[in-house]
DNA sequence: ACTAGCCCCTGGGAGC
DNA sequence: TGCTCCCAGGGGCTAG
């Protein structure tokens, strides 16, 4: 589900309702989502603890918490962290009192964290991609799939220079480079494809054949599109929802993004959609040319 | 050391 | 209506 605007939604609307909230239990019905400690640890060590701080890094939440300790959680496709209050029944979260009501995300709750003011952070997964993993503050930010991580495209200190230095020496199609995150962290399908074609940038280009003009373009859209997929509350294409299960509103402002067939916004050709390492390319062949 | 492809899951929608 | 196939915003692992 998630990229960079939508995770930053979460994490804003959640810090403002759970920090200083101490976790009383924990319940959860998928112990696979948990990788770390084992499910049954995890419950224990998780009890008690006072959520300090979140943060967001790439698509990663990091939900800081007493005794110095870190919860990593990606909630990869269809993951959703939900604040809200459920009722336990017949060994399934349903929906009950106030928070997600009737939303189907509530189906597909997974694991409960319940808060000492009787409410409840909650992650829902239909396809159970998601994770989660507990560790010492240290042990957390030094694990490799973090470590790994490349800039930060919204922060100030993310400029030009850094961007090219972030593609400096990569090979492959400029769609696949922006959505590595090891390049720059939190670009994902739906984005990498309307920040390209903002930029009138082929999504099959070679990264390293793109002209000094053609990286500013990109560049100012990335900066462009993430601020106001942000300011939006990110898209809901599908089932993205925000902690209170209510939508973003980018949708409405994608350009070729699931789009295929429709009339170019720009020169009213037909949008493609190209399969590119199993998923999908939109673009417009007229205004984005190889 | 790379990268393409598979896989983790479940459901929605299109086409027949 | 129901079956089958393809699709889905992520990313880790493996085989080549």
């Amino acid at each position: 589900m998630p990229e960079l605007p939508e995770v930053e939604t979460i994490v804003n609307d959640l810090k403002k309702k759970v920090i200083g909230r101490k976790i009383k239990s924990v319940w959860f019905d998928a112990p696979k989502l948990i990788k770390k400690p084992k499910p049954v640890i995890f419950v224990k060590e998780m009890r008690g603890l006072k959520i300090e701080n979140i943060k967001r890094r790439a698509k990663n939440i990091l939900i800081y918490l007493s005794a110095g300790k870190l919860l990593l959680v990606h909630q990869k496709m269809t993951g959703h962290l939900l604040y809200g209050q459920w009722r336990v029944q017949n060994k399934k979260p349903i929906s009950s009192l106030r928070g997600v009501m009737q939303e189907k995300v509530n189906n597909y709750i997974h694991i409960i964290f319940y808060l000492d003011n009787g409410w409840q952070l909650a992650l829902s997964d239909l396809r159970k991609f998601a994770k989660v993993i507990l560790g010492s503050q240290r042990e957390i930010e030094n694990l490799a799939e973090l470590k790994k991580l490349g800039p930060e495209p919204l922060e100030k200190g993310f400029n030009f220079r850094k961007f090219q230095q972030a593609l400096c020496g990569k090979k492959g199609k400029i769609k696949q480079v922006l959505m590595d995150q090891s390049v720059i962290s939190g670009i994902g399908n739906i984005y990498s494809d309307e920040i390209l074609w903002l930029a009138k940038i082929h999504p099959f280009r070679p990264v390293n054949q793109l002209k000094n003009l053609e990286l500013k373009k990109i560049f100012h859209f990335i900066k462009e599109v993430l601020k106001k997929a942000v300011k939006l509350r990110g898209t809901s294409i599908s089932d993205f929802r925000d902690p209170e299960g209510k939508s973003g509103h980018y949708a409405t402002r994608l350009y070729v993004y699931r789009r295929e067939g429709e009339k170019c916004p720009r020169c009213k050709n037909a949008i493609k959609r190209l399969k590119m390492g199993g998923r999908s390319a939109h673009f417009c062949p007229h205004c984005q040319k190889l």
